[in-house]
DNA sequence: ACCTACGCTTCCATTCAGTGGAAGTTCTCG
DNA sequence: CGAGAACTTCCACTGAATGGAAGCGTAGGT
């Protein structure tokens, strides 16, 4: 983690101890799966998980072995490993995506139905969107984003909406750290941000057009709960066009207005 | 697990050690989270956690600090602990989930479209149906399904399709056990189960009514992959009526083959 | 205000489970 | 058929995990 101790240099024939707790060392094994990019979903020789969580091989075995027979990871004939189904299964009981994504879908479904466009609804985890719903029909701008996937807050529809409504602290931090540009329209400068921020709060919409993916743009909403913070954003993305579409934006506004009520949002003025 | 050497009986003063390795103390820590039925994600507190799993509750203290450091589990403001963010997000990484819901997804989505009614999208995981995906609309017959539920195979239309097409060891198998009976209809004699099955293979298709829910009827299909073999199935549940609506079992049928000639299935006779 | 009860956290001597190097096995490919 | 790579099993050693006990904090009762 640290990346220094973890060496086997330093003075003498020191042999550089591992002190990583078993736990610490069986999630180690669980990371090595953690889907790196836009990647397809890894499967993994024993090797290849021992080189990853940078454990022993015969350690690893047994520790891999203890996973499979929870059910956490499986093996297939060709004897590559894979996450297993029993992840799947509590990850969906995990309660903010269930009870969130349960209530929203409805809505993220009717969205699709007027705008035949990409649908997003994603969560602020830490410094990124994180996304817990697409929905896509056939067509389809490539894109990516996808159901588990972690993108920046600065560079994208969902990302800009949450950054908008979050606590000053977390935008401070954010906005202290370099921006990465994506392409030529992507907004980087802190400054330039924070006048977006306002805007997004002002219009209760968030704008996106060329900033993370070519020939893509984005419109996005803010979800409140019943306490009337801003826990979710929906968006979708479109090919983008010279003129704003009135309507579309409609559609986004009724669907985050949709979940909210369903949430408990009263349209307090707090 | 085996319930017999687990007490503290035998003779003497035997304190009954506990056997498990510290992997499967961490699993039991994750398990008394499982959803029981249908019911709502699960909050506990520190305790309950220790007396679900079984373990002492200094063990379960520092084993619950491990999960929570790793983002397997969270703690909340009130002291309650609930499953993690992490967990969903290597959860929906499972490359089956993955990869059969962002395939079937759309054409679950045309056949929401087309029926208005609950869509459900199943594999066979054991004994059980395991639903992947289910779409609902606002309206909706309150149903127990939920995306991760698992439901008898005898009981539901994904189940009976999953087990018609099943190898058959585990049918034999599926039908050796006492299968219950939810409703009046449910159909629980092994051998008209079996002739059903047989029906199901000829049409290519199941019906079911009134056998798990009250006013409910369903209809499923087969998902084939590119060798041909059922590796799913999606249904529509509807509210139960007196006639057979063919443009129902049209929809429900095109979406299966949509997603099945989506995975690769090219209708090979073999 | 005080007390009791309950749940959580910390501590630490004991011990046994986990460790990992090495040897054995299986599979693959030239 | 032999070399190499990847996986599996073995086992003596040891320090990490264990869990009882004591300490802390808070809620509720009187």
């Amino acid at each position: 983690m640290s990346g220094k101790p973890a060496q086997k240099r330093s003075s003498g024939d020191e042999v550089a101890v591992d002190d990583r707790s078993v736990a610490a060392r069986l999630f180690a094994i669980l990371d090595a799966f953690a889907a790196p990019a836009g990647a397809t979903s890894l499967t993994l020789t024993l090797t290849a998980i021992a080189q990853r969580a940078n454990l022993p091989l015969s350690t690893t075995h047994r520790l891999v072995a203890e996973w499979v027979s929870w059910g956490g990871l499986s093996k297939h004939e060709n004897g590559q490993y894979s996450l297993g189904m029993k992840l799947w299964e509590l990850g969906v009981q995990t309660p903010t995506a269930r009870n969130l994504r349960t209530i929203a879908l409805p809505y993220l479904e009717d969205l699709y139905e007027t705008t035949r466009e990409h649908v997003h609804l994603a969560i602020l985890d830490g410094r990124d969107a994180l996304y817990l719903e697409k929905l896509s029909g056939h067509h389809a701008v490539r894109l990516i984003s996808r159901v588990g996937a972690r993108l920046p807050l600065h560079s994208t529809g969902v990302g800009l909406v949450l950054l908008a409504y979050a606590p000053s602290d977390v935008v401070q931090q954010y906005l202290a750290t370099n921006l990465q540009r994506f392409l030529p329209r992507t907004v980087t400068e802190p400054e330039a941000v924070r006048k977006r921020l306002a805007e997004i709060r002002l219009l209760g919409l968030a704008r996106m057009s060329e900033e993370m993916t070519a020939g893509s743009s984005s419109i996005a909403a803010p979800i409140r709960d019943r306490t009337g913070q801003v826990v979710a954003a929906v968006s979708i993305v479109t090919r983008t066009t010279d003129t704003i579409d009135p309507e579309q934006e409609r559609a986004v506004r009724v669907a985050a207005q949709g979940v909210s009520r369903a949430l408990g949002y009263r349209r307090a003025q707090q």
